[in-house]
DNA sequence: AGCACGCCGACT
DNA sequence: GTCGGCGTGCTC
């Protein structure tokens, strides 16, 4: 009997098998989308498989296929190949990852199936955004009179080109009423388009000239083309210091692949997929470029989708959720600053996009080119063992920058500045005096948001901390003051009195951006002061912030993690790191990797262009080697002293980890449940012969309450992928037996311990 | 995940 | 007396 193996997007880790009727024999291939009935509800699902043999069940059991969406397939094999060995890799349920993998996929062609008239309900047909767009015309007759905001408008318009009505507004407020007079006087075209899918395209792009290489550039462009000439699959680290042109390296290797009439995929982390940066492809390769961001509509995507399908475009650029694209005839994967800990998926499937990169590369016979200038370790120790080329970048790209100079300041021994606060040191006050008085900027970094992190009260030693969670309130004052937790969305008043003992006598700990920010309005009154967090920076704003750094409308610039990825800002000379050592004391194995990347990073912000820059290091643990390896920006010495740590602790990339966690609003059942399933993970694993599988725990996670709900752990660790993924099925299949009120879930290789 | 079936509280 | 709560079981 003809029958198909199908995904079906549902969290049920098998595929189901569909009979195939004689009429649309041929038609249903892999990677084709069909419509079926699973249940009692009508479902989309990919075809994974199709055979004439013995149907695995009772063949009375299966239903039929009842229609096909596709002429071709939607998935093509490349892509479904990779999707099915993702699948089982991170142990999770094919269906789950073919929705990851195909956005608006669902909806788009539910449209289709209703049209075909599948189903009885109508969806609203949606027309796309129109959009309005205003152009300048010709005209060598006489100029009419105009109002001194129509004349600078035409004559901007007169510049550019063309511009969206909705830009031009930003510029002019009165931009559409004026534009209207201009129409009728026959100065300007004014016309509805339909909204660019791609919110990118809506800036016009301008083609640039590719600079001269250094040599160093040249090098690693030669290593790569050479891969993308052997058509064999290839991997390689590209490990070029903060500013060293790794981009512009990217660019000439995707122009080579695309010589080779081979596509590109290009994977960033989420933070860097920026207006600047796109713009920067759209320079090279304009038009021919799909960039996949995860703010765009689902319509968008799936045009986006369709246009790579269709080849017409053959580069695609975008973060974590990108390593997904239906790149034509793959040729080059680059993942850039691959260290970043957004490529890791913490919900859902699990995947990494660094690690993943790395495999569909291989299966697809394609280069890849990991790039960062603080390498994680995993890519290191692959590097060292001759698994990935290592190209080095060991110089800035701008001739005159140099890697700025690093100091500590031991908090301990240094005393507060003029400001009384002693997170900010005298050194560190001289230092941004100094800056303020050359007319440059500077970035202050404080990975805290809020005023104060924690609220005490000094009657009876009470912190005020979230209902749902185990974590203090974060006091806010910007946008009223309030307390807040920020792992939740509760938020409540602050205090006016202990609410445990009434007493009036209430501190704030700490020091959150927020409160740095007002110390230092208050030190330097008249320095224009910003603010870049996840509080300011809600949407696209935080662009918005960068922007006025870099047009110099302000002079000091503070924020969280956010301040310390890629941006160019050429004026900035200072760097300040507030408290260096806030990070290293969490109880994850990665703290020292990430406090080291992140020193590094931020210090990279530090003189890019011709003047030099200065790191300012504030410190309670001045000795610690982390602090020590980033003031010499020495990172093979970190490499080294870190991978000697992770070996004597068997922890990655030494071993292998899978971590099992569990959480349920029962504190009793959830401990009981992470017991049930660490004893069937030893018991699995002492089947396993040697005792090569070791399970620790189970263990409350370290923030034990989350959102109301407890939270225990087990891991598993094993220097050999095989048992360890055996006994990880092992639970896999003992939790599917679960009451619903404990949740369940494994991370194949987990970065974030917590 | 959905969606149904199935047994116990506060409402027309 | 019902409407509806979410516990639990299944989906080729």
């Amino acid at each position: 009997m003809l029958h198909c193996e199908v995904a079906v997007p549902v969290p049920l880790s098998h595929p189901f098998t569909y009979s195939i009727p004689e009429r649309l024999a041929g038609i249903v291939v892999p990677g084709v989308r069909v419509a079926c009935e699973f249940g009692r509800a009508h479902k989309l699902a990919v075809v994974l498989s199709v055979s004439d043999g013995p149907v695995p069940m009772a063949e009375s059991r299966l239903k039929p296929i009842l229609s096909v969406l596709d002429t071709a397939p939607s998935v093509p094999a490349e892509l479904l190949g990779f999707l099915r060995e993702l699948a089982s890799y991170y142990l999770a349920p094919i269906g789950e990852v073919l929705r990851l993998a195909m956005p608006a996929l669902e909806r788009a062609a539910l449209r289709e199936l209703q049209s075909q008239g599948l189903f009885e309900r109508q969806d609203k047909a949606v027309g796309g955004r129109m959009m309005g767009f205003a152009r300048a015309i010709d005209t060598s007759g006489e100029a009419p009179r105009l109002g001194p905001s129509a004349t600078k408008l035409l004559a901007h318009l007169r510049a550019t080109g063309e511009a969206p009505v909705s830009q031009l507004k930003e510029i002019y407020p009165s931009a559409p009423t004026i534009l209207k007079k201009l129409a009728e006087l026959g100065l300007v075209h004014l016309e509805q388009r339909e909204r660019a899918l791609d919110p990118f395209f809506e800036h016009p792009s301008v083609r640039d000239t590719p600079p001269v290489l250094t040599d160093e550039q040249l090098a690693a462009v030669d290593a790569i083309d050479h891969a993308l000439g052997d058509r064999a699959a290839k991997a390689l680290l590209l490990a070029g210091v903060t500013g060293s042109g790794k981009t512009e390296v990217y660019l000439r290797a995707i122009a080579t692949c695309l010589q080779q009439g081979r596509g590109a995929l290009v994977l960033v982390p989420e933070i860097a997929l920026t207006p600047q940066l796109v713009s920067r492809f759209r320079a090279r390769f304009g038009d021919s470029l799909a960039v996949l961001h995860s703010g765009m509509s689902e319509r968008a995507r799936h045009e986006m989708w369709r246009m790579l399908r269709e080849a017409r475009v053959k580069v695609a650029i975008g973060a974590r959720s990108a390593l997904f694209a239906p790149v034509p005839e793959l040729g080059l994967v680059i993942v850039d600053e691959e260290h970043d800990g957004s490529f890791k998926q913490e919900e859902g499937v699990r995947y990494h996009a660094r690690d993943m990169a790395l495999l569909r590369a291989h299966r697809a016979g394609a280069t890849c080119v990991l790039g960062s200038a603080t390498p994680s370790l995993e890519s290191e120790a692959l590097a060292r063992s001759g698994k990935l080329q290592r190209l080095r970048l060991i110089k800035r790209a701008h001739a005159t920058a140099s890697l700025p100079k690093v100091e500590i300041v031991d908090l301990r021994r240094t005393g507060p500045g003029p400001s009384g606060n002693p997170l900010l040191s005298l050194p560190m006050h001289r230092a941004i005096e100094k800056v303020l008085a050359a007319g440059q900027q500077a970035i202050l970094f404080l990975n805290r948001r809020g005023f104060a992190p924690s609220v005490l009260c000094e009657g009876c030693g009470t912190i005020a901390s979230c209902p749902h969670c185990s974590v203090s309130l974060t006091m806010h004052r910007s946008g009223g003051v309030k307390l807040r937790c920020h792992y939740c969305d509760y938020e409540t008043a602050m205090w006016e009195k202990c609410a445990k003992c009434a007493c009036e006598r209430l501190v704030l700990i700490g020091l959150g951006t927020e409160r740095l920010e007002d110390a230092l309005c208050e030190s330097f009154p008249t320095a224009r002061v910003l603010r870049l967090d996840r509080d300011v920076a809600a949407g696209a704003r935080s662009e918005a912030v960068l922007d006025r750094m870099r047009k110099r409308q302000a002079d000091i610039l503070v924020g969280t993690q956010m301040v310390t990825k890629g941006h160019d800002l050429p004026d900035v000379t200072l760097v300040g790191v507030i408290l260096a050592d806030a990070a290293l004391s969490l109880p994850d194995f990665r703290a020292s990797e990430r406090t080291f990347q992140l020193l590094v990073q931020v210090a990279g912000r530090a003189g890019r262009a011709e003047h030099a820059g200065l790191v300012l290091v504030q410190t309670r643990l001045p000795d610690h080697p982390v602090l020590r390896f980033a003031l010499k920006h020495d990172v093979a010495g970190f490499v080294d002293h870190e991978l000697g740590n992770r070996r004597e602790a068997n922890y990655p990339p030494f071993s292998r980890l899978v971590l099992i966690r569990l959480d349920s609003a029962k504190e009793e059942r959830v401990k009981e449940e992470a017991q049930r399933l660490a004893d069937v993970a030893s018991r699995q694993a002492a089947r396993q012969g040697k005792p090569m599988v070791e399970v620790l725990g189970p263990s409350p996670a370290p923030l034990e309450r989350l959102r109301g709900r407890y939270r225990y752990r087990v891991l598993l660790r094993a220097s050999d992928r095989a048992p360890l993924r055996a006994v990880a099925k092992a639970v896999q299949l003992a939790a599917e037996r679960t009451d619903r009120a404990v949740r369940v879930s494994l991370d194949v290789d987990p970065v974030q311990m917590l």
